[in-house]
DNA sequence: GATGAATGAGTCTTCATTCAT
DNA sequence: GATGAATGAAGACTCATTCAT
């Protein structure tokens, strides 16, 4: 039991230290060498507790599809309105971005363009990708039964918007003088919400 | 082993080789030795033409950069309405992303990804971004002088807009059974238009 | 391939094998494959230890210089006259010369080459050459102090006695039938030591 | 004639700007490329005239000994005693040395470490040590002869003194703050000259 | 459990040389 | 005679992975 932990405890700080790594040099451009040392283990360690690179990549990723979707649920399990929970939700994936996770962008684009190329990874992202957008379907549904919104094909509507906020990290990530993150999410999800709103008419 | 041609020529081999093994394998899995392999120069050959494998690497991005610009600029001159043009560029835009640039298409995910890390490659997304959004912002407020969309903030909206088909390309990327882009390119088109309509009250 | 064996001990066998190696084909025609080879160590295992060629070339340099010092200083403490000690030192260094470096001699060629050119090892020779010539000069200098010889600018004759059997070096690895190194040095010793010598009438 | 006399023009012009890029990098570390560029031939033309780069070695190898030896053969004929052209002798190699060679002086000690590894440097640079010797052994001969010299080993004598001078063109290659080559050959000379004077007695 | 020395296939790049023009 | 594009073997070095201790 104390082992199991220890083992736990060793596996985060590998998968940190290798975050970290990633982030600055890309995963190709990292070798393991650079998370050694980051992480402070030796080289044999890191292969006690993960069996390759690869390994250790496809955990960082896990680690952030955990994060993320543990912030999600949260805010979609609170007791406010349906409009509140898009508003706030968005406010609080843009505040993230912007304050901790800026540092670890690039890893979020790489995943993409490995993910584009390798199964493995595809598989994960692919998954990962179709609960969130499960969750946001949801919640516009929601918004349609509540009469908060007019009826649409809420799971279209779910994925455009999803695509525009993963369109945004990554253009922020090109140039994040050019994007004002908190500004562009309240014009989108405005947009949003005026192209979802009740027309006085209908 | 090959006739002497001209330097573009060359070049412009290289450069297609490149981009189809980079295509296949990332930027960095794939060696110089696959490039030459698909070109059918030697290796001295390849560096002739391009001092260094990021070389190769850039030109091929200003290689698509390229021809992107060509294809939006000449659908922004077509003598149509506002509506009308950000319909046509949606489509085809999304029609070329499905049919031609899908083989392609991680490559742009790779491009994004270095240039979230790299000085040099960062540079030249952020001079092509910021005139895409540009003729992006043009565009939109040329509707909103027209009185076709009521009075919005024009460049905040075209980001918001080319982040939104970004981040679809990025959401296909990974599932293309889950995003059905043509269908819903229309939704993230048709949304934006009914946000940006003037409604009978304004 | 090998035992673990203790860092000085391989880096021994590294320097020896190089040195080897670098006797035959010289510093620039000798590739790190061949001292791979000649060393029984993997590629890897070299850079292990060294973490360059010229590293190892630096590292094979440091090992002659302390061998030879360490044979000279053994001579400049022995109890003998000033003119003992000179003739003993340099039927020594020519023993030596003959008998053992020859095999080695070019890599003393080379780095004086190389040493001509290269600021990291200019410095290295530039130390060594000087260090050597203060202690013939305070032999010299002794020579004077005891009334073995006249009075002459101790450093002066240090040097061009130096530089007189560095020279006969340098000759007799071009053409060892034409310098009998070991009557040579004699005669060159004797032409010193007549020259040094004290006058009947000063 | 004139096709004869072009040609040698362009191989002189190929030797100086080999010579020139030697000097700066060595013989293995200067690439055709390198000389290419600093005679402002082409590569082909280079091959056109030199069948490979150790044939321009070779060439700037004879290109220093005829220059060496002309200079010496001029002052051995001039019509002054033994002992004035022992000295003028050194004055003039030394101040070659320190004047004009000095930009050169590594391409002297390249060539020694080639001679000492490969055959064919090695057979030339005999040739070239040979005369030179003979060549100062006549002149210490002819001292004895004249009665300005007591009766030594002529030729033994001349190759220490040339060993002499040799070496100290190496030290001062090393290091040449620490050798007054004009001081010093002087110093040199002064002590041959005591030792082969003739003694009071004699 | 953990270490770090050792491996060796693989990387990018260089460069002497050739040869069609 | 002269050019410079093209060749490809060889080079130094890296790095994910293994394994004796």
């Amino acid at each position: 039991m104390n082992k199991r932990l220890d083992a736990d405890t060793r596996k985060q700080q590998i998968i940190e230290a290798a975050a970290s790594v990633f982030a600055r040099k890309g995963f190709y451009q990292a070798s393991m060498d650079d998370i050694v040392q980051e992480s402070g283990l030796s080289k044999g360690g890191l292969y006690w507790y993960f069996k390759s690179k690869d390994d250790i990549i496809a955990a960082v990723l896990d680690q952030f599809f955990t994060a993320e979707f543990a912030e999600i649920t949260e805010i979609l399990t609170s007791p406010i309105t349906t409009t509140e929970k898009i508003r706030q939700l968005t406010k609080q994936m843009m505040a993230d971005t912007v304050e901790e996770l800026s540092a670890y962008l690039n890893i979020w684009l790489e995943f993409y363009a490995i993910a584009a190329r390798e199964g493995a990874f595809r598989d994960r992202m692919m998954i990962y990708m179709s609960q969130f957008i499960d969750l946001f379907t949801a919640l516009i549904q929601q918004g349609i039964d509540n009469d908060e919104f007019r009826p649409v094909a809420a799971r279209d509507v779910a994925i455009t918007t999803a695509a525009q906020f993963e369109g945004l990290i990554l253009l922020w990530a090109i140039d994040p003088k050019m994007i004002d993150m908190l500004k562009l999410s309240e014009t989108a999800v405005t947009l949003l919400l005026d192209a979802l709103k009740l027309s006085s008419g209908d």
